[in-house]
DNA sequence: CTGTCATTAAACCGAATGGTTGACAAATGG
DNA sequence: CCATTTGTCAACCATTCGGTTTAATGACAG
């Protein structure tokens, strides 16, 4: 029994994930905890923005599946879980052959087309 | 000088790009264009939102700048520009190494062709 | 008990999103 | 000339987004 909701694959992790990577705040922080493991709080730091819109960022990287909170005390542990990041890799590698150096002949022949 | 909006490294476009990505549709459609070249109709025709609707993802879409349009008549052909792609495939290959040390055989199972 | 600290919750705001409908423009074809 | 095809535009609607402020929760320190 395969845990869908949770594979590479599943499109609706896919929106999710790939509408977490659309704010630059959410991807500064991703950077951030692929270095360290940071408290909410630690995450907000270098941003000019309250602590309750951070805690909104963070929980949406949380509904992408990309940052998995240990609760200790009254500070919550954010770490980078990088797995739905693959998902999105995966995606975008079916398009790794477009933009090889091939698709520069392909794209001028498109544009003069001196025959059919 | 350097073209900045075209630029692999733009934070900007790399906002534009996985916002487009976030939609399922969208991606439907980069799929169809991966394939062959299409009218804005023949884009929208495999689902059930009104040309409209599909107008906008396709405007979307070239906002981001992964679909190029030339006009010829009342028809507007739409082709796939996979650059942008290449930009959000190196944000994300920065992280490849956090989930590409621990990949377990279920991982490995996983990985299969996309079915969306 | 009483604060203070770390964080979320709730209510609100303006802007954006994804969708609709209806009107419009322009090219095509009788 | 007239109708149809192809697509955009404008207005509207409900929802979401990213932000704020103010309140509330809950854990530690006196």
């Amino acid at each position: 029994m395969v845990d869908l909701s949770s594979s590479r694959n599943n499109p609706q992790r896919l929106d999710r994930v790939f509408q977490a990577l659309a704010d630059p705040t959410r991807r500064q922080m991703l950077r951030s905890l692929a270095s360290r493991e940071s408290t909410v709080g630690e995450l907000a730091a270098p941003f000019r923005i309250s602590l309750a819109a951070a805690s909104k960022h963070v929980k949406v990287l949380e509904r992408a599946g990309l940052v998995r909170r240990t609760v200790q005390g009254r500070t919550h542990f954010c770490r980078l879980d990088p797995k739905p990041l693959a998902g999105a890799h995966d995606w975008l590698k079916f398009y790794e052959r477009f933009w090889g150096e091939k698709l520069d002949a392909l794209e001028a022949l498109l544009r003069h087309p001196d025959k059919e």
